[in-house]
RNA sequence: GGUGAGGUGGAUGAGUGGCUGAAAUCAACGGUUUGCUAAACCGUCGUACGGGCUUAAACCCGUACCGAGGGUUCGAAUCCCUCCCUCACCGCCA
C-alpha cells in the first residue's frame, strides 16, 4: 500500500497517477487526507490523557510506598476521572484507524511515469518484436490437436479427476513439462538467483502481504477450514519469506527462484482464450523475485527483462515485449513489463511473462525494510517476473517448432528432455 | 488426534504487579590498542505513531508494543479468559 505520509505531501500528484492507472474513486485520496489529519489530532488527545494517567499512577505507588494512604486514594480518585474519556477517546482513534487502513488497503500502487494512459490490452506499449516467423507444414494443427496426435496431456482425465482447467500431462508431455523446469531453475540460479521450495497454500497475512487480498479474493482457491489460500503464484510465499524483516542494507539485492504450481480460478472465461493449455486454473510457473535497494529497483526490473528475454531467446521462439498501460496493470505494480510468445498456428500471442516492479506498495505491507547508513529502517523495493510460465510455452513450442516426423525440441532442452524430437 | 512444556529485543536468556522498554551474555556497529590477525578495553546498539516543527535532518518529549485479542487494577511482560503458534512425548501416516 501507499505510504501515508507520501499521500499527505503529494495530494495531487496522488491523483494524478491513479487516473492514469484507470483508478475511478479518486475522492477516497482527500477522505484519506482528512482521516489522517483526524487521526493525529485524535491520537495527540489520546496520548496527552494517558501520560496524565501514567504520571498519577506512578505518584500513587510512591504514595503508597510511604504509607500516604490519605494522598493515594484521592489521586486515584483523579485517575477515576479520567477513565470515561480515555475510553472514548481510545475509541474514536481506533475507529478511525480502522476506517483509514480500510481505504489505504484499496488503492492501488501509482503507476510509474513510463506507464502510458488506457483502459484495455490494445493499449499496451508494444517495446520490442523479435524472433523468426516459423514456416509451419500446410498440415500444421493448434497445441490442443498436436497434444492428442503424441498424447502428451489429456485434459478430459482431468474433467474427470478435478474439473475442466486441470490438465493431466502424461509421458513425453510429463517429461517437456519436467524439462522445462529444469532447464528454467538452472538458468536463473545461474543467475544468482537462490533455488526455494515453498508451501502452496499461505495464510491471509501472506495472501495480503503481496497485495492478493483483499483485492483479488476471488481469484484464489481458499481452504476454508484452515483460512489457507492455493499459491496463484509462487511471488506469494517467496516475496513474504521476508515479511517482518529487517534486512542488512549489504545483503541487498536478495535473488530468488521457485518453481510451483499456480492456482487460478480465473472465473469469467470462455471461448478461444481458454482452449488447451491457453488458459487453466493450474500450472506450472518457474518465478524469480528480487527485493532491492530503493534506487536500485528500476536497475533491477531492466536486468529482470534482459534474463527473461534471454531465457526466450533461447528457446528460439519469436516473441515480443509489451509496457502495460494503466488500465492493464495490476492493483500492486508500478511498471510492467509482459512477453508474450507467438504461437504460430492459432496465430496469437499468448502471454508468458509479466515482470514487475512494486516498488515499496508490496514491502510496505509486508513492512520488509533495510537499515541506511544512518541506521534508520527504509522500505525495500521489491519485484517479481515469471522465468517462465510453462503452458504456453509448450503450447507455443509445440505449434511452432511442428514437422512432418514431429515436434522439434528447442536446442537448450534437449540435454534435459533427452531427445530432439516428439515424434 | 491425545498429553505435557513454552512463546520476552538480531540470537541466547533473566524478569511473577510500580524502581522494567525491559538484566546479563553473544552477535553487530564505532573507537582505543596492535606490524597483521586475534585478544583486551571503551562506547553505541528495538520498532511504530504523535508532538516540539516550519521543507528536511539532528535532537528532545510523549504514547504504544514482551505471540494475538479481551479482562482485572490507580498501575500488567508479570494476574484472569479466549484464540493462534512452537517444541517434546504418544497415536496415526507419506
Amino acid at each position: 500500500m501507499l505510504q501515508l505520509a507520501f499521500i499527505r505531501q503529494n495530494r495531487d500528484l496522488v491523483v494524478e497517477r491513479l487516473e492514469i492507472k484507470n483508478f475511478k474513486e479518486l475522492n477516497l485520496v482527500d477522505e484519506i487526507i482528512a482521516l489522517d489529519e483526524q487521526r493525529r489530532k485524535k491520537q495527540t488527545e489520546n496520548d496527552e490523557l494517558a501520560a496524565k494517567v501514567n504520571a498519577a499512577s506512578k505518584e500513587i505507588g510512591m504514595l503508597m510506598g510511604k504509607g500516604e494512604k490519605e494522598a493515594a486514594e484521592s489521586k486515584k480518585a483523579e485517575v477515576a476521572q479520567y477513565k470515561e474519556s480515555t475510553k472514548q477517546i481510545g475509541e474514536e482513534l481506533a475507529a478511525i484507524e480502522q476506517k483509514l487502513n480500510d481505504i489505504l488497503v484499496r488503492l492501488p500502487n501509482l503507476p510509474s511515469t513510463l506507464v502510458p494512459k488506457g483502459s484495455t490490452p490494445e493499449e499496451n506499449l508494444n517495446i520490442k518484436e523479435s524472433g523468426d516467423e516459423p514456416t509451419l507444414p500446410s498440415n500444421a494443427q493448434p497445441h490442443w490437436e498436436l497434444i492428442k496426435k503424441y498424447d502428451l496431456v489429456n485434459f478430459e482425465l482431468g474433467v474427470k479427476l478435478t474439473g475442466s482447467g486441470f490438465p493431466v500431462y502424461k509421458g513425453k508431455g510429463a517429461g517437456l513439462q519436467r524439462a522445462m523446469a529444469r532447464y528454467f531453475l538452472d538458468f536463473n540460479t545461474k543467475a544468482g538467483y537462490t533455488e526455494y521450495i515453498p508451501p502452496y497454500m499461505v495464510n491471509e497475512a501472506s495472501a495480503f502481504g503481496t497485495g492478493q487480498l483483499p483485492d483479488k479474493e476471488g481469484q484464489m482457491y481458499h481452504m476454508q477450514t484452515d483460512n489457507f489460500y492455493m499459491i496463484p503464484t509462487s511471488e506469494v510465499p517467496v516475496t513474504n519469506i521476508y515479511r517482518d524483516e529487517i534486512v542488512k542494507e549489504s545483503d541487498l539485492p536478495l535473488k530468488m527462484t521457485a518453481y510451483t504450481p499456480c492456482f487460478r480460478r480465473e472465473a469469467g472465461s470462455f471461448g478461444a482464450d481458454v482452449r488447451g493449455l491457453n488458459r487453466v486454473h493450474q500450472f506450472d510457473k518457474v518465478e524469480i523475485v528480487q527485493i532491492v535497494h530503493p534506487d536500485k529497483s528500476y536497475e533491477a526490473l531492466d536486468e529482470m527483462v534482459a534474463h527473461v528475454e534471454k531465457l526466450i531467446q533461447s528457446l528460439g521462439l519469436k516473441y515480443r515485449i509489451l509496457r502495460l498501460c494503466g488500465g492493464d496493470m495490476s492493483f500492486a505494480s508500478a511498471l510492467t513489463y509482459d512477453f508474450e510468445v507467438w504461437s504460430a498456428a492459432q496465430k496469437k500471442w499468448l502471454e508468458c511473462s509479466s515482470v514487475s516492479n512494486f516498488e515499496s506498495f508490496q514491502s510496505n505491507r509486508m513492512k520488509i525494510r533495510f537499515k541506511d547508513e544512518k541506521g534508520k529502517p527504509q522500505l525495500v523495493h521489491t519485484l517479481n517476473g515469471s522465468s517462465l510460465a510453462l503452458p504456453r510455452i509448450m503450447a507455443s513450442i509445440l505449434e511452432n517448432n511442428q514437422t512432418e516426423n514431429g515436434i522439434k525440441i528447442p536446442e537448450a532442452l534437449q540435454p534435459y528432455f533427452g531427445s530432439a524430437l516428439i515424434g
